[in-house]
Order: C-alpha cells, then sequence, then structure tokens
DNA sequence: ATCATTGTATTAGTGAGGTAGTACAGTTTG
DNA sequence: CAAACTGTACTACCTCACTAATACAATGAT
C-alpha cells in the first residue's frame, strides 16, 4: 500500500481521501480489514496519531469501524465512501471556483480557462 | 476599499490577491497611494502587522514600495501585478488538477466534470 | 497461559499563522 | 515648532495541525 502525501497540504484530509478513494475503487473490499494505525503510519511516513485521528474521522462518517485489539475494517456500506468521495470533488471544485473568482474570473472564464488548459503546464 | 475575506484561508495571501487584482483591473493607478496599513486592517477586520506582512511580500516582489512616515504606493510598472495575478491563477488551477488526481480524476475527467459544472450547484 | 500486536489515551513539544499591544522613527499638515 | 499622521519593530500570546513518547487495555496466535 503506497501513500503519496503532498507535504504542503495536511496530513488528516489526505489519509481520509486516500481511503475513500481505495474503497470507492474497490480496492478496498466491504469488511476487509486494514493495515494496523502503526503500519500506515510508518508506511506514509506520519505519526502514528495522526492516522488514528484520520480513521476516528472516518469512523464517524461511518466508513470504517474498528475493533480494540484486533484492527480497522471497511464498513459493509461501501456507497458511504463514495458519497463522501463524490463530496469531496464538489467541494474542492466549488472551492476552486470561489478562488478564481477572488482572483478576477467569473464561472464561465474560469471553464473556459480550463478548456484551455494545456497538460504540458503543469 | 471592500475586503471580503475568506475566512477559512490565510489571510495575508488573500490580501497579495487582491491587491494585485485590483491593480490589474486599474482600480489601483500606478504610482497611486494606498490606504495606510492600521487603515486596510480596521477595513478588513484583520491586524495591521498581518497587512504590514502582505505589503512587505508585495513590496518583495516590486509591486508596492513604501515610504517611511509617508505611506503605501503602487509601483509604476503595473505588468508586475499582472504577472502575478495571472501565477496565482496558473498555480491554483495546477493545485486543482493535482486534488482531482488525488481523488481519482484525470486530467480529462476533471476538465468533463468542470465542463459539465452547473452554477446552480455553487 | 503467554506474548506480540492491536486500538486507545494522555501529556508534552513544535512550527506556522495570526492577534494584541506597545514603542519608536520619519513625514506631513496646520 | 508641534501635533497627527505614517511605516516599522518587538515581545507576548493564541490556536491549529502535527509530532513524539509513553502507557494501557483488548485481541489473536502459539
Amino acid at each position: 500500500m503506497q501513500w503519496k502525501l503532498d507535504k504542503d497540504r495536511a496530513v488528516c484530509p489526505q489519509i481520509c481521501e486516500q481511503v475513500c478513494l481505495r474503497i470507492a475503487l474497490g480496492e478496498f473490499a466491504a469488511g476487509e480489514k486494514l493495515l494496523s494505525v502503526r503500519e500506515v503510519a510508518l508506511a506514509a511516513g506520519v505519526n502514528p496519531n495522526t492516522v488514528q485521528h484520520s480513521f476516528d474521522i472516518l469512523e464517524q462518517k461511518g466508513i470504517l469501524y474498528s475493533q480494540r485489539g484486533s484492527g480497522w475494517y471497511v464498513t459493509e456500506d461501501i456507497s458511504l465512501a463514495k458519497d463522501t468521495l463524490k463530496s469531496m470533488i464538489e467541494e474542492k471544485t466549488k472551492a476552486y471556483f470561489e478562488a478564481m473568482d477572488a482572483l478576477g474570473l467569473s464561472a464561465e472564464e474560469t471553464k473556459n480557462y480550463i478548456a484551455a488548459w494545456d497538460k504540458a503546464q503543469s
């Protein structure tokens, strides 16, 4: 399991995003046991407490659940992860439009800008 | 002069963005004197030190310059502000594509998603 | 049963970003 | 000249996100 973390962003949301994505992609199946908090922390190069916190957040959303002494598991209801992922995409897109608006681009102008975006720029 | 600040984002970059935008739009002319650090802070509802820091950043970019005891002024070379604004737009767009990639959307999918984006959602 | 592994809790420390208050130096205005 | 503005500097404090280290309780494997 690989974790690529952008150091310019907070760690917790990134872990949450990736877990949701992997569940949505079917990489993590319903009921499947995840790696332990310590293993994930080691693999991702972050602190176990941060992973614990991330999983706590996902537990609150009903996406994961924990069994003390045993481990963390994916909930049976995969749709929760899919919905959360969808919300994240919407949220970030909304934020992007707002950011562009703050920089003087209307929604229409932003759409045109994106349409003309060349992959070579990135 | 109105300052609408998003409380979910850091203040300094927002002030920098808005000053660049106003210069690029011609709202602030070359050589024009800005409101004082204290006045801007009051109007924007933030701390004078934060405004000072923001202006320091813009001074480093050559967009503003200060005269001790007198005030802050817009540089003669407006193009600097315009270029900076352009860079900001590129940077945020690049970050947006990266964020979408992290959420499982390819550049192509992201473009399609944006094209289909409905203003009613926001 | 024992022991390693698991989740969980607690306390302390760090750095970024911002707030708050004060002080001082230079300019402008009356 | 004097007062009222400017920019600038400094110290202290706060919060958030994360790190670090440790401890303890429950589970599973041998």
